[in-house]
RNA sequence: CGGGGUGUGGCGCAGUUGGCUAGCGCGCAGCGUUCGGGACGCUGAGGUCGGAGGUUCAAGUCCUCUCACCCCGACCA
């Protein structure tokens, strides 16, 4: 086993978290603070996402599109609480070619400004809507604090952005976008985790109203996955989209924008990951089945090049591993380390017999197929990798999610587990920042409406169930 | 931006009260022996000590300035 590699993953989870990602080869740093390097195999967990997504977004009317990098400043100054809350993360090109630029340029933070400006040029008429674009991009932020994958100061992701006649088919579509998050997430990612709304101080910098898929890591702490938010007209107003309806009269577009970045990698390196590095669930596997020949005997690589064969036929994404120089526990270890599904092992024992013995990554646990039945036991294998890695999240998250009725049970729960507290509450920004400056804990997302209760804190009457804990 | 820490081959580190040609482990290259859970031997390549200035006969080691990175907080997909 890898595991005199790497710290311990529940003692230093963040040496641990670093390590995994060197030793997996996912990503490097890069020279500027905040920046890193996506390597080929990390990329590749990156790509299958994107090949899992795309015709989603393309199934929902979303066309792909490119916008520019560089967003004038006075763009983003239109929308005041758009640029309030972006102000702060800014990287900010003040010269060109050499001579200073009269308009200083963002580097996009999120291109909301940047497209609108282009919408509203581009819809006059009923007829022109709903838009609806997509963008697979990179974005920066100047984070203060940065780790791979988790939180970058540069970081790829998808941003969609669409504009309807209606607020009710702005919300449909809003919903449909979260929709499709969680389906990646629990189809791909077998990860699992709480759908529900931000608060007023959480919520997206411009928006009405934002939707998030909240889960929770092995530390106890919430990891903030992905977001799609409900603009109502406050970019329209501001980037003067309108269009004339039916009737002849003039309206304002409702928008909604939604994304999913690379943090979702990190999300998976922390939920997944064990004591001998990364497991990757079979969907998102670059590799799903790596053979490993026990020598490099003629007989064996043979046989090897067989099953690798009989597999890529079987459309199966397989990697024979030939290196002559490495030895066998060696390799091993190394792609348990990259969190390989199923690990192969061919030696003299399994040529002689026609077999190969299976190792699955998640349990460790082994079996010994037939070559003829290899193809279906490899397919059930990884059936069952993916479906038990989505039961281990759903166990996590729910292990990990406590009632509290009041502040004290609160503190008390959050001092003993951390984790997700559920608890009404009503909506309340000065609140929030009391609570947070007391226990580091912020509202995660309202899972409920329309039910009886008292607020936790003020013990006020309260219709609304929050998720509150510590975040990344 | 506040608190703490670290900068010496690719990585991890040692280097004493300043003293000779800057070491060790891993990794890397070549050759050989090995090969069912990170093998071993031999040979070899690779650093000017984060940077600048200073003290000194002599600086990795002392002084001043500076830069970068890491960890812990406040900000965040």
């Amino acid at each position: 086993m890898a595991k005199d590699l790497l710290p311990d993953k529940t003692t230093q989870p963040a040496e641990w978290y670093t390590r995994v990602i060197q030793l997996a080869d996912l990503a490097d740093y890069g020279p500027v603070k905040g920046t890193m390097i996506i390597k080929p195999y990390g990329y590749a967990i990156w790509e299958r996402v994107q090949a899992a997504m795309d015709p989603m977004i393309k199934q929902m009317g979303v066309g792909n599109a490119y916008f520019p990098l560089f967003i004038p400043m006075s763009y983003l100054e239109r929308e005041k609480s758009h640029v309030e809350g972006f102000a702060p993360e800014l990287a900010v090109v003040t010269h060109g070619g050499g001579e200073k630029l009269e308009e200083s340029l963002a580097v996009r933070p999120t291109s909301e400004t940047i497209m609108y400006a282009a919408f509203s040029n581009w819809i006059q008429s009923w007829r022109d809507l709903p838009l609806a674009i997509n963008q697979w991009c990179n974005v920066v932020r100047w984070e203060k604090r940065t780790l791979p994958f988790l939180r970058t100061s540069e970081f790829l992701w998808q941003e969609g952005h669409t504009a309807h006649q209606t607020h009710e088919e702005a919300i449909q579509m809003q919903q449909g976008a979260m929709g499709m998050y969680a389906t990646i997430y629990h189809d791909f990612f077998a990860l699992d985790g709480y759908i529900g709304q931000k608060s007023t101080s959480e919520r997206f910098a411009g928006a009405d109203d934002t939707l998030t898929f909240e889960m929770m890591m092995p530390s106890g702490k919430a990891l903030q996955s992905c977001t799609s938010h409900d603009l109502g007209q406050n970019f329209a107003k501001t980037f003067d989209i309108k269009f004339q309806a039916p009737d002849r009269t003039e309206a304002y577009v409702w928008q909604t924008s939604w994304g999913l970045s690379t943090r979702s990698i990190g999300g998976l390196i922390m939920a997944h990951g064990d004591a001998n590095g990364l497991v990757l669930p079979p969907q998102l596997a670059p590799i799903e089945i790596v053979i490993v020949p026990v020598q490099p005997d003629e007989n064996i690589l043979e046989y090897g090049r067989k099953l690798e064969i009989q597999l890529a036929d079987a459309g199966r994404r397989v990697f024979f591993d030939t290196r002559d120089d490495e030895r066998f526990g060696y390799k091993l270890n190394k792609w348990e380390v990259k969190g390989v599904p199923v690990i192969i092992k061919l030696g003299a024992k399994e040529v002689e017999e026609q077999k190969a013995t299976l190792k699955r990554r998640d349990t460790g646990g082994e079996k010994v197929a037939s070559q003829a039945e290899l193809n279906g036991h490899i397919e059930a294998l990884l059936q069952d990798i993916q479906r038990s890695l989505l039961a281990k999240s759903q166990a996590l998250r729910n292990e990990n999610t406590r009632e509290a009725a009041n502040y004290d049970d609160f503190k008390a729960i959050l001092k003993e587990h951390k984790g997700f507290v559920k608890v009404f509450w009503n909506d309340n920004p000065e609140a929030e920042a009391k609570i947070k400056a007391a226990t580091k804990a912020t509202s995660r997302c309202k899972v409920a409406s329309g039910q009886q209760g008292t607020d936790f804190f003020t013990g006020e009457p309260a219709t609304d169930v929050w998720l509150f804990a510590q975040s990344y």
